[in-house]
DNA sequence: CGATCCCGCCACATT
DNA sequence: AATGTGGCGGGATCG
């Protein structure tokens, strides 16, 4: 073979090289020795073990430099490599390594040096990060494999990953097109929109759920991750690729998985993701069984994803520290916001690639598309038809899921996600304002205060004062802890950011009869929303999301001590989550509140828009709640809108109970509206009767906040509605916004989506029943974090509410009478501008009132647009309402 | 010893 | 059938 070799290198360069290698390769030996022009034939590339490889070796010991050179010589000369030109080289530095080196030689390979993370820069390195547009870069796999020297498989990984984010597409086999970063924001926010959907609630939870302790793969994972499923999550198809039957393998894969991985950043709060948590989500069978081998197995493609990710620098590696210990964890460090420009809130076009794609219909650029369920598939367009099981092939675990189910899984799925979008927003908005929420809680009843804490995230969480405050809203802030935000956040006791917020605000004041909501706040009277959802509907205890940030409603007091006790409770302990409510509620109740409440304009939030699916619509309830709150109301303005309400009554509403939108918290999307105006709209709302009738009254606005929501996106997220005692319903008119409207009704149950638009019937509601519905979408709980969770919810939806509704309210409201002081708990989210709205605390009498907003309910879609529309625009309508309390008694 | 993750077999898809 | 893709997991390294 070659002469060199053996005369010199061979015999020990091979050894020196690696033994290793050159068992490993096959092809390998033979190269170097022998004369090997077949090998060389065969491979034209440099293969290690060419001489010229060995040269490289000790270059590359030498320095990286050195090193890369030489591959790219190799590269050049790839074929030759026969020798010669190499041949000098090598024999230098043959000699060299051979006596000596050796060593050096074997260190070089170090297994670092060959990392994907690397490698991945390399490749990086050869092309513009933004491209001019005339030029198009095509990138040739064989090409770009040899330069660098690895092989061909190394360099699919690099691409479907970097294809995932469109960076690149494929255009014909062997070929790809280098788009560079223009369009990755675009992307990103598609993907965030898209995670949100399908994983806002789910990151919540686990997010929450690491903290508590229990939870374990088995456990409740599986309840969550139902969802998406195999199935396609997300996919960019292109809307045409249509090569349909492709997928199935493919789809999956990496670059879904890529995407997937980047969405859990996008939407979680922290931006930062462990391994195990994004492998479980991302572990979409869903069940249970989550073998381990399973489990390890993602974790290493994740930790392929995540390299490749890091070169882009998009997420670096960080380490969690948690109770257990350390876990490793990859932090975003690339961009947040995404100024709006994506189109739509959708998918994004998949136009938007520049690609051609190709044939296969692989096409790279994927749309994400937000469609109802969303779904991403790659190539083939599949999705849609197959929804179910189409195509996985795997294990999948369960086969048969229905398809169903896991559209309730998605919807409520989608709830999470629209609530976690709120969570962000309002977590935005909360910086900005900040103040905004609080709850109180009624120092009575409620439960302590530590009761929950909120999530994490918690950016929902409300947490009650201590005492119970009344709050008041003040516009500004914006966000009010949800509470429900999902639920996680109920897991997490102690989050105390979240009750920070809020409890700073605390404001209020007991005494103070009314609250006022800032237009645009949105607020969320019952409690427990948000838990529910996550968790699980039921409990509907819960609280009283509130939140959103953006508007900032200011809950009655009552309310939000419900929540608070019901966040507290719940979490900690589901169950008690009603009789803490309860008490709580009942005590407030009484008092009969009004409310009035601001329109404003919604904006949506955006987490809503996303949309995609219409699940969607899922909703919470939550959502509901917040928006209500804002008002757009032009004075109000904040302030001064807000002010009093003086009317003293009592705004009861919350107190109900507020079950229903256990979701509420998340969707809140509203965040804040700010951005629009808000028109005033208020709600009044007396108190009359118990809790169980409660309805809702949405604001008209949303408020979306800033983000963009003025789009439409949002929309349903926005929607505010307040739960309003049936009794009040009943001389109300649902509050709607006016604008929504229609839109939404579609959803089938009524849900809430439709509520959204308002009118939902409040005859509809009666008392008990309370208004939501949702979609189903809305109660769900997916997630359902452990702790509440209830196991099998899925059912829930709309129903949710009610039940929840009536139990709370019923119980509590109406009863207690003891309430009255007790601060409600307000949360009102309100822009900065807004105004505040102070609620006046209403007396605590029993009732509590309830608001929820509606946000999420139903598809989001629809209600993106009409919110958006109408909504927002519009509809300055205030509207009240009464709700007189009985209470006082 | 657990965290990383390289390497490449081999199944599936496309030509 | 050949070749392109890429799932997957053994097992080597790293820390």
């Amino acid at each position: 073979e070659n002469v060199f070799d053996r005369s010199r290198m061979a015999p020990k360069t091979p050894i020196k090289n690696e033994p290793v290698d050159l068992s490993k390769q096959k092809g390998c030996t033979p190269e170097r020795n022998p004369i090997t022009p077949i090998k060389l034939t065969d491979r034209p590339q440099p293969d290690p073990w060419t001489p010229t490889a060995n040269l490289k070796i000790l270059v590359s010991a030498a320095s990286p430099d050195m090193r890369d050179r030489e591959k790219k010589k190799e590269l050049f000369r790839p074929i030759e490599n026969s020798e010669q030109s190499d041949t000098p080289d090598s024999l230098q530095y043959d000699m060299v390594d051979d006596s000596t080196v050796d060593e050096f030689e074997k260190q070089r390979p170090s297994r670092k040096q060959k990392s994907l993370g690397l490698l991945c820069q390399k490749f990086l390195a050869r092309y513009p990060s933004y491209p001019l547009s005339t030029e198009k870069t095509t990138i040739s796999l064989d090409e770009v494999a040899s330069i660098l020297g690895v092989e061909r498989r190394r360099i699919y990984d690099i691409v479907n990953v970097l294809e995932s984010l469109h960076l690149v597409s494929r255009v014909a086999k062997n070929q790809y097109c280098w788009h560079g970063r223009h369009n990755l924001s675009q992307t990103l926010k598609t993907l965030q929109e898209a995670g949100e959907v399908q994983y806002g609630e789910l990151m919540t939870f686990f997010q929450q759920k690491e903290q508590d302790l229990e939870y374990k793969f088995g456990e409740r994972k599986k309840e969550t991750i139902p969802d998406t499923q195999d199935r396609p999550l997300l996919d960019f198809s292109e809307p045409d690729c249509t090569s349909a039957s492709a997928n199935s393998r493919k789809d999956k894969s990496l670059r879904i998985m890529s995407q997937k991985f980047v969405m859990l950043f996008l939407v979680s709060k922290t931006k930062i993701v462990t391994l195990d948590i994004a492998a479980k989500i991302l572990i979409e069978e869903t069940q249970d069984t989550v073998d381990h081998s399973k489990f390890k197995t993602k974790v290493r493609r994740l930790y392929d994803i995540a390299n490749v990710l890091t070169s882009l620098g998009l997420i670096k590696k960080v380490h969690v520290t948690e109770e257990r210990g350390r876990k490793p964890a990859f932090k975003w460090i690339g961009p947040v916001e995404f100024p709006g420009k994506t189109d739509e809130p959708r998918g994004i076009s998949p136009t938007s690639d520049p690609l051609p794609r190709t044939q296969r219909g692989v096409c790279a650029p994927y749309q994400i598309c937000a469609t109802g369920k969303q779904r991403f598939t790659r190539h083939a367009s599949f999705n849609g038809a197959q929804p179910c099981e189409g195509t996985r092939r795997k294990v999948s675990s369960e086969p048969n899921s229905p398809c169903q189910e896991r559209q309730d899984e998605y919807c409520s799925k989608m709830i999470n996600l629209a609530a976690v979008c709120r969570q962000k927003i309002e977590e935005d908005t909360r910086n900005k304002a900040c103040a905004a929420e609080t709850i109180v809680r009624n120092p009575s009843t409620t439960s302590p205060p530590s009761l929950l804490a909120l999530p994490g995230d918690s950016d929902f969480c409300v947490n009650p004062l201590p005492q119970a405050v009344f709050p008041v809203v003040q516009a500004d802030v914006p966000n009010l802890s949800l509470l429900n935000g999902v639920s996680s956040q109920a897991l997490h006791p102690s989050t105390p950011a979240a009750s920070k917020t809020e409890n700073e605000k605390p404001t209020l004041l007991p005494s103070q009869p009314f609250l006022c909501f800032p237009s645009s706040s949105l607020f969320m009277l019952c409690g427990g929303l948000q838990e529910n959802n996550s968790r699980e509907t039921l409990p509907a205890t819960g609280e009283v999301g509130n939140r959103s940030a953006e508007a900032q409603a200011a809950i009655p007091p009552a309310a939000c001590q419900k929540r608070s006790s019901h966040e507290c409770t719940s979490p900690s302990a589901p169950v008690d989550e009603e009789p803490a409510a309860k008490k709580q509620t009942m005590e407030h109740s009484d008092v009969p509140l009004s409310l009035v409440v601001p329109k404003k304009s919604f904006e949506s939030p955006k987490a809503e828009s996303t949309p995609g699916s219409g699940c969607t619509s899922a909703v919470h309830l939550e959502a509901l709640h917040l928006d209500l709150a804002s008002p757009a109301a032009p004075e109000a303005t904040d302030k001064e809108s807000t002010k009093p309400l003086d009317s003293r009554e009592q705004e009861k509403w919350s107190q109900n109970k507020e079950p229903d939108e256990p979701s509420a918290g998340k969707e809140h999307s509203s965040k804040e509206n700010v951005n629009q105006p808000f028109l005033p709209q208020y709600l009044y709302v007396q108190p009359t009767a118990g809790l169980s009738s409660f309805n809702f009254l949405f604001s008209a606005n949303q408020a979306s906040s800033a983000i963009s929501l003025a789009a439409s996106q949002l929309p349903s997220l926005t929607v505010p509605c307040v739960v309003v005692p049936s009794a009040a319903l009943a001389s109300f008119p649902v509050v709607c916004s006016p604008t929504v409207t229609g839109p939404l009704s579609p959803v089938p149950d009524g849900s809430f989506t439709a509520a959204a638009s308002m009118n939902f019937s409040m005859s509809g509601l009666a008392p008990t029943t309370p208004v939501f519905i949702g979609t189903t979408a809305v109660v769900t709980p997916k997630v359902s974090p452990a702790p509440l969770v209830e196991p099998q919810q899925p059912a829930q939806p709309a129903l949710h509410l009610s039940p929840v509704l009536a139990r709370s309210c019923g119980a509590l409201k109406l009863d207690s009478p003891v309430c009255v002081g007790h601060p409600v708990t307000l949360l009102k989210l309100q822009q900065p501008s807004s105004t505040p709205l102070t609620p006046k605390s209403i007396r605590p009498a029993r009732h509590e009132a309830f608001f929820k907003t509606p946000g999420s309910l139903g598809d989001p879609v629809a209600w993106k647009k009409n919110e958006g529309n109408q909504t927002r625009s519009a509809s300055s309508v205030q509207r009240r309402l009464e709700i007189s309390s009985t209470s006082p008694d």
